[in-house]
RNA sequence: GGCCCCUUAGCUCAGUUGGGAGAGCGCCUGCCUUACAAGCAGGAGGUCGCCGGAUCGAGACCGGCAGGGGCCACCA
């Protein structure tokens, strides 16, 4: 019953067909069984308008190397998926789907619009996770979750009502964000501050009863008609009579005062003279606070000048009232300067819509007693980020974080669990309100703000699992153990996180963070539509298989931001026909059914058998040990190196002879046979975690145990297959084959001259082992007789490898020119080489100081090139 | 203004207790050697940004400088 593989490599053959077998063998979801160690991981979840983009094919590839990782190492593992409401951004998809029809939200009304919503949502909310699937992301999903499905509803009311009663949520007038496009509040960090040419307009303000001006300078004139005062430093000579008298407004012709105040007003900056619009600027806010001066607010909701604003100005833009403004004062020649300015303004992420300062009334959460034990968190290394120099950037956040504004003047979303009845009462329920506990009128309306999408996805490692309720998953699974995002989500959602699972589950909801780069184009540039430099993970996985692009993007997430090239998927590309073609090869020798095959007995073991199983061990260790530090990139890197360049470049060679019955008898052959089957079992489980489309193929052909390789215990290192002695001997003969190779190369000779190989050894011992495996050299270097400790004749070239003399005994030919020159070249760098050990043996201090393993290394080498000079000298 | 990161081969990057400069791609030469031309063998190419310091010894540690990138911060 023997099995062969398909003659070429075409993932899109299998790994789709692959993927569905997987879901209906439920190898993704976990026993319900607390006593086996677990390992959890939930998904960033994706917003429900989003398409797969490489950015989310970096994080899920990460984390399926990890899960799978574990799964196979025998932890009882959960990764839990689910999507997002996303908020503002799946509003906006949807009102534009509405303009298409040419209705906007408003003529439908909140309760129809919120069902579209959700008609959309049933439509196109699955798309990306679907796509999650071609990239063979190994999650349970059966337990996918939705932040606005029914459970987490629920948990996001549970924490708010909470919240309100130990008075860490709170209503409140205050200055706040406002995205004048999207109507709405948002909080700190959804600002996104960029820089912009723009103009310094200097302003002439006059004094009555005095002939002064005071000239201020601002980057934004339209607000000047909402100013109720100027602002100066107490300590500024220039201006301090004037403190306490009027300036006249111009264009709006009204009194303002004159005020002191040194923390607005910086006097070395511009005139030192500031204008102040406590409705329109943070700080002018403040200031309006400290001094008593009125709110006026010039410009609403929608970024249109208000009627305070003047008649003139009622109704026009900002920005048109902004050039208006400077025309009017360019008439009444108040305007005396114009500079060229460059500074940074605030515009919403999601719109790219300048922000508008605002008061507002909105709900806050006061956040200093959730930072205060999310800082203390990290600090006692409960939980650890990764690369650890993110650390301070997250202290530094959470150190200086301020209030979070969690209102949104949206439709889409949980709405705010709060409850107002006509008499002005408010009473805040998880339950819906029918009567009002404090008058009982059944007038009640609820608030109709709804929350920030960030505040239910800071609950996601808890509600997803069933919390508030006690739940197996949630007892079983929570807290999860790794989380592995994009940094540019650590103060949106991690911290947040953090804060809100301490507050609430008592613990930490994950012990490590894992935070990976951005990835970039193969330059280091920022994709971008515009640049044309996207690379699309559908596309790529089309044209190359979704092994390819995994492992790429494996193998240079450091943590640090990614270059990422096609050509690189294309190398990758070739890496996976390389395991498919030495599959093929090995299948075709070998005839039992891995879970048939016998236990092998290390002592009837070649040397060279005894080396690849010594090396795949090695190989092993460092795996396991780099996918526990998240260096994806070393264990990626090491499983490549092993698979291509030892067990294909040199290990099947060396078995050629004796599979092929040149060497050897049939005993020899069946255990060749045995061990090149172990080594490709191992190779596939060490490598399924990155690759698992090609490694599941592959792996059901060789009929292992388990149903799937997914299922397969993952390699782990044992010392029993260490074998230094191997290593050394094996190394020395790669060396001689090198020589061999090289001079022939160098020499000018053909793969079809034969040369021989003479080899001077000090033990029987390694006399014995080249007797034995002298066909390697024979076979792989070409030569046509290998005498150990033999005379070399007069001629041979000799050389130095390893701690070998060898000569190797050339076909009379013209040493060339250029065979000359690089033995000189050689020659020169030895000398070089030596002239430097010999300095450091003469130094004392370094005799002395160093330790003797470094010292006796050093006079190895010393011994080592004298010979190797000696020997080369002979060639010339 | 504060914090973080980067500077090593033509390109993109590894190099984690300081002890003989590495990988992939690209380039050059020779090979259709029966698993693989998506391959095999061989090769060229580096003042490890610059200056200084502690050390017997620095790509690595410390200080400074230069250049690049990122995050945070209410400078009109």
């Amino acid at each position: 019953m023997k099995q062969e593989l398909d003659k070429r490599y075409e993932p899109a053959q299998f790994e789709q067909r692959i993927y569905e077998q997987w879901k209906r063998g439920e190898f993704f979801t976990p026993l319900l069984d607390a006593d086996r160690p677990k390992f959890s991981i939930v998904i960033p979840p994706p917003n429900v308008t989003g398409r797969l983009h490489i950015g989310h094919a970096l994080v899920n590839t990460l984390q399926d190397i990890v899960v799978r990782w574990k799964r196979m190492s025998g932890f009882n593992t959960l990764w839990l998926p689910g999507t997002d409401h996303a908020g503002i951004a799946t509003q906006m998809v949807v009102e534009r789907e509405l303009a298409k029809e040419g209705v906007n939200r408003h003529e439908l009304g909140r309760e129809k619009f919120v069902e579209r919503v959700w008609q959309w949502k049933e439509s196109y909310g699955q798309q990306i996770l679907d796509q999650l699937e071609r990239l063979g992301s190994s999650c349970d999903w059966t337990r996918t979750r939705f932040t606005l499905d029914e459970g987490l509803s629920r948990a996001v009311r549970h924490v708010f009502v909470k919240l309100y009663e130990d008075g860490l949520i709170y209503r409140d007038l205050a200055m706040v964000n406002w995205c004048p496009f999207c109507r709405t509040a948002i909080s700190d960090v959804e600002v996104e501050f960029q820089e912009r040419n723009t103009k310094l307009w200097h302003i002439d303000y006059l004094v009555p009863g005095t002939d002064r001006k005071l000239t201020v300078a601002t980057t934004r004139p339209e607000t000047m008609l909402g100013d109720t005062g100027l602002a100066v430093h107490p300590d500024d000579e220039r201006y301090k009579d004037l403190i306490g008298r009027k300036a006249l407004l111009p264009i709006a012709n009204r009194e303002i005062p004159i005020v002191a105040d040194p923390i607005l007003v910086d006097p070395e900056f511009g005139t030192g003279v500031v204008k102040v619009t406590p409705a329109h600027d943070k700080s002018d806010y403040e200031a309006g606070k400290r001094n008593g001066l009125p709110e006026l607010q010039v410009i609403d909701e929608s970024g249109h000048m208000t009627a305070a604003a003047g008649a003139e100005f009622e109704g026009l833009d900002r920005f048109e009232a902004r050039k208006k403004v400077v025309a009017r004062l360019e008439e009444e020649g108040l305007l005396r300067d114009t500079k060229d300015y460059t500074h940074t303004v605030g515009v919403h992420g999601k719109c790219d819509t300048v922000i508008e300062p605002m008061i507002s009334r909105q709900w806050f959460v006061k956040i200093e007693p959730l930072a205060t034990p999310a800082i203390e968190a990290v600090r006692n290394g409960t939980i650890r980020i990764i690369p650890q120099s993110w650390e301070p950037t997250y202290f530094n956040w959470m150190e200086n974080i301020h209030d979070w504004t969690i209102s949104r003047q949206l439709w889409w979303g949980h709405r705010i669990p709060a409850f107002y009845c006509d008499n002005g009462h408010m009473t805040v329920s998880e339950s819906d309100v029918a009567a009002c506990p404090q008058c009982g009128s059944a007038n009640i309306r609820q608030e109709t703000d709804v929350l920030d999408t960030w505040f239910s996805s800071g609950l996601w490692p808890f509600s997803t699992m069933g919390w508030p309720d006690d739940t197996p998953d949630y007892r079983i699974f929570y807290p999860t153990d790794v989380l592995i995002t994009g940094f540019d989500i650590l103060f949106f959602w991690v911290a947040r996180m953090i804060m809100l699972g301490l507050r609430f589950t008592g613990r930490a909801p994950f012990h490590t963070v894992f935070l990976n780069g951005l990835v970039r184009d193969e330059h280091g540039q920022k994709m971008s539509k515009t640049k044309g430099n996207v690379i699309d993970p559908l596309e790529v996985i089309e044209e190359y298989g979704a092994d390819a692009v995994r492992f790429t993007l494996a193998i240079f997430a450091s943590g640090r931001d990614i270059p990422l090239a096609k050509s690189r998927m294309q190398g990758y590309a070739a890496f996976a026909n390389k395991i498919w073609n030495a599959a093929r090869f090995a299948m075709t020798y070998i005839e039992m059914p891995l879970r048939e095959a016998k236990q092998i007995d290390r002592d009837e073991l070649k040397t060279v058998e005894r080396w690849i199983l010594s090396r795949i061990n090695a190989t092993t260790h460092d795996v396991n040990k780099s996918l526990s530090a998240f260096r994806f990139d070393e264990a990626s890197n090491a499983i490549y190196h092993f698979f291509w360049h030892e067990l294909c470049d040199w290990y099947i060679e060396m078995a050629k002879p004796v599979l092929a019955g040149r060497h050897g008898d049939d005993a020899d052959r069946r255990r060749a046979v045995r061990v090149l089957l172990e080594v490709l079992d191992r190779s596939l489980r060490l490598l399924h975690p990155f690759m698992p489309f090609i490694t599941e193929e592959i792996w059901q052909k060789l009929e292992g145990v388990e149903p799937s390789i997914m299922v397969a215990p993952y390699p782990i290192a044992e010392e029993v297959l260490e074998d230094a002695e191997a290593e050394r001997l094996v190394t020395a003969v790669q060396a001689m084959i090198t020589a061999v190779r090289n001079a022939r190369a160098e020499r000018g000779f053909t793969p079809k001259d034969r040369f021989k190989l003479y080899i001077r050894v000090d033990s029987d011992r390694d006399a014995t082992f080249f007797r034995d495996h002298e066909y390697l050299l024979l076979e792989l270097a070409r030569l046509d007789a290998v005498r150990v400790n033999a005379e070399a004749p007069e001629g041979a070239q000799h050389d130095v490898v390893e701690g070998f003399h060898i000569a190797i005994e050339l076909p009379a030919k013209v040493v060339t020119k250029e065979q000359l020159e690089r033995t000189q070249r050689e020659l020169e760098k030895c000398r070089n080489e030596l002239a430097a050990a010999e300095a450091r043996l003469a130094n004392e201090q370094f005799v002395r100081n160093a330790p003797p393993a470094v010292v006796q290394q050093a006079q190895a080498r010393q011994a080592e090139l004298r010979a190797r000079i000696e020997k080369l000298q002979q060639n010339q």
